[in-house]
DNA sequence: TTGTATGCGTTATCAT
DNA sequence: ATGATAACGCATACAA
C-alpha cells in the first residue's frame, strides 16, 4: 500500500482509489452534479471512512474565488463595532462566505495597509468602515464603504442620519422641549453621521425649537462639555431642557456631568442618544436613543458587495432609523412598558 | 504581446516575463532568498509596476500552512467575548495569521458544524470557546479550549478563577462585611468559571464570614434572585452586607433589583462582580470586579496553539485576576480616584 | 547564482 | 455517464 506522508489530510485522489473510481467522479459527488448511483454510494462511503473534507484553499485556486471578504473596522469592542462585526459575519456565513477581520485602531496607516493585505489574501471584496480620508483602493476590487462616502465607484452604506438627527428633534418636541441643544464629539472627517446635525437643525426649524450647538473636535477633552453647561445655568437651573447627542457614549458621559451639576435626567433635562447600544450586548439602552439597524446595514453591505449581477451599484443607501426608549426622557407610556421589562429581564 | 484574460490579478509570471528572469528567481525575491542585487532589482521594479501580491491561497496549497485560525465563540456583541476576539485577532496578527471567526450562538449543532468547516478551510488551528460538552475534536487538528477543559491533549487556557473568587471574598471582607452571598446563574457544563464558587467558599472560611448561595440555572428566570432577597430582608434591612455576583452582568441585574427593593449599593449592600467589563468597552467599570486578563488569555491561546516547539502541552493554564474598583464597594481611597477618573474622561 | 520542472488538490475539458 | 488530463499560482528540488 501507498503509505503517503503520515497524517497528511486526505485528498480527492485518496477517496477516489478508496472508492475505485476515478478522481474527476469524486469531484462531481462533492459538487452534486450528476453521478450514477451505486458510484454515488461509494464515493460518499469512501468521504466518510476517510473523513475527506474538500480543501478550500486548492478550490480557491482553482476557482480564483476565496469566498473570503475582509472587513476593515477600528476594533471589535466598541459595542456599536461588535455588532456589526457579528451581524456581517453572520451575513456572510449564511452566503458561505468567511471574513477576515481585519482591526485598525482607527490608525490610517494601518487601514491603507491591510487594503494591501487584503489583496494577498485574494478576498473577492471588501468591507470598510475607515477614517483615513485618503484612502486609496483601486477600482479592481469590490469595496462598499459603511458611514463615509469614499467616492462614486464605491457604495456607501449608511444609517438615514438626518432623518435620525430630525427623529431626536421630534421626540423632544412631542415630550415638550422648548429650548434643545446638539452635543458632538468626533473627527471633522466627511462622513454620513455629520448628518445628524443637519437633520437636528431641520427638525428645530420645522417644530419652532430654540436651539444651540456645542461641536468639539477628537483633541479636545470632554470635559468642554462641562463648562458649556456651566455657562447655561441660570439660578441652578439649565436653560435647555433636552438635549441630543450624536452617539449613546456621549450621551453617557453627558449624563454623569449633569448628575455632577446636580441636574436631574430626565425630569430636569431630557437626553437622546444614538446608535442604539445595550448594556452587555442585549441588556437595557443606556439611554433613549435613534437605533441604527446594524443587521440591515449588515446585510445591505453583504449583498451589495457580493451581487454580480447588479452592474451599476447606488453610491449612497441610508437605512431607516427607529427610536428606543431607554429612561433618559419622558416617554409616558413607554416608561410603565420599560419598568416592566427591567423587571422581567 | 500575450494578453491573458482582463483584469485578471498578476502572477509570478507576469513578473518573471516583465523582469526578464525566471519564474524561480522571482519566488526567491519574494521569499528573501538570496539573488544577484540587479536582479532583485529588477524583480521588485517588475513587482511594483504591476502590482503585483502574492496568491497566499496558492502558497497554502504548496505548503500545506494556510495561516488561518479558526476561533469558535459565541458571538461578538457580549462584551467580553467582543475583548477576546479583539485581542485575539490582534495577538494572531503580530504572528502573520488571520482568523476565521465562527459564532455559534451558543448552540451544540452549530460549534461541532464549524470544526467541520475549519477543516475544510484547512485551518492551522483552532481556539474554542464553546458549550457543546460532547464536542468531538480529533487529535489531528490543534486545539486550545478557553474556560473549558476538554480532555488531556486540549489546553486549557482561563482565567484563576478560583483565586478570582477568593480575591472577592477578601476585598469585602477588607471592607467590612460579615455575611456575604454568592449569587451564580448559567450552565451545570464543567467549565473553569465554575471555580469561582470554590473560591468564594474557601475565601469565606479563610476569612470566618458567614455565608449562603443562592444559584439558578439556565432556564429560570432571573427574578428568582429578587424572591431570594425578599426573603432574606427583615425590617427592610438585607440580612447581607456583601454579595459575590459570578458576572458582571448578573452583578448589573441584581444592583437594579436591589434598588427596585429600596436597597443602596454600597452603602447598604456591596457588590463584586467578575470578568471586567466595561460600558462602551472603553469606559467606566458596571461595578467593582474582578477583572479577567483578557489580552493575556489571548496571547496565552495563540502562542500555545502556535508553538510548533512545545511537544508536551500543558494541559491547564489558569492566568492571574485582578480587582477593579467599580462604584459598587466602599473603597475608600479608590474611590476619591475613581470620582476624579469619571470627570476627566 | 539562476533557470527548469514537478507537484500541491481541485475543477473543467476533453475523449471514451 | 465516467475516466484521463491539463491548468490554477506558487515553492522547491534539481539541473545548468
Amino acid at each position: 500500500m501507498n503509505t503517503k506522508k503520515k497524517n497528511a489530510a486526505p485528498t480527492m485522489k485518496d477517496v477516489a482509489l478508496e472508492a475505485g473510481v476515478a478522481l474527476g467522479t469524486v469531484s462531481k459527488v462533492i459538487n452534486g452534479l450528476p453521478v450514477g448511483a451505486s458510484y454515488r454510494l461509494r464515493v460518499e462511503e469512501a468521504i466518510q471512512k476517510l473523513d475527506y473534507h474538500v480543501n478550500s484553499y486548492a478550490q480557491g485556486l482553482k476557482s480564483n474565488k476565496t469566498y473570503t471578504v475582509a472587513l476593515l473596522i477600528p476594533n471589535t469592542y466598541n459595542p456599536f463595532f461588535a455588532r456589526l462585526v457579528y451581524e456581517i459575519n453572520i451575513a456572510l456565513l449564511k452566503r458561505k462566505y468567511r471574513m477576515l477581520l481585519c482591526t485598525t485602531d482607527f490608525d490610517s496607516k494601518l487601514e491603507q495597509d491591510y487594503i494591501t493585505i487584503a489583496k494577498q489574501n485574494k478576498v473577492d471584496g471588501i468591507i470598510g468602515l475607515t477614517y483615513n480620508p485618503n484612502l486609496q483602493v483601486d477600482e479592481s476590487i469590490s469595496f462598499v464603504s459603511i458611514d463615509r462616502p469614499m467616492g462614486l465607484h464605491i457604495p456607501c452604506v449608511a444609517s438615514d442620519n438626518f432623518a435620525g438627527g430630525q427623529m431626536a428633534v421630534e421626540k423632544l418636541a412631542d415630550l415638550g422641549c422648548k429650548n434643545v441643544a446638539f452635543l458632538r464629539v468626533g473627527s471633522a472627517l466627511d462622513s454620513e453621521p455629520n448628518k445628524r446635525k443637519a437633520g437636528f437643525e431641520n427638525g428645530c426649524l420645522a417644530r419652532g425649537l430654540s436651539y444651540e450647538e456645542k461641536i468639539i473636535t477628537d483633541g479636545q477633552p470632554i470635559s468642554e462639555f462641562e463648562a458649556f453647561f456651566q455657562s447655561h445655568i441660570a439660578n441652578g437651573k439649565l436653560e435647555f431642557d433636552g438635549l441630543f447627542c450624536v452617539t449613546d457614549f456621549l450621551a453617557h458621559e453627558v449624563i454623569k456631568m449633569l448628575k455632577n451639576l446636580g441636574l436631574t435626567v430626565p425630569s430636569d433635562v431630557q437626553v437622546i442618544g444614538f446608535d442604539g447600544v445595550r448594556a452587555f450586548g442585549t441588556g437595557d439602552y443606556f439611554c433613549s436613543t435613534i437605533v441604527q439597524p446594524v443587521a440591515d446595514i449588515a446585510e445591505m453591505c453583504v449583498s451589495l458587495l457580493l451581487s454580480e449581477t447588479m452592474q451599476t451599484k447606488p453610491p449612497l443607501i441610508c437605512l431607516p432609523v427607529s427610536y428606543a426608549y431607554g429612561g433618559t426622557t419622558k416617554d409616558s407610556e413607554a416608561f410603565a412598558k420599560f419598568a416592566k421589562k427591567g423587571e422581567a429581564l
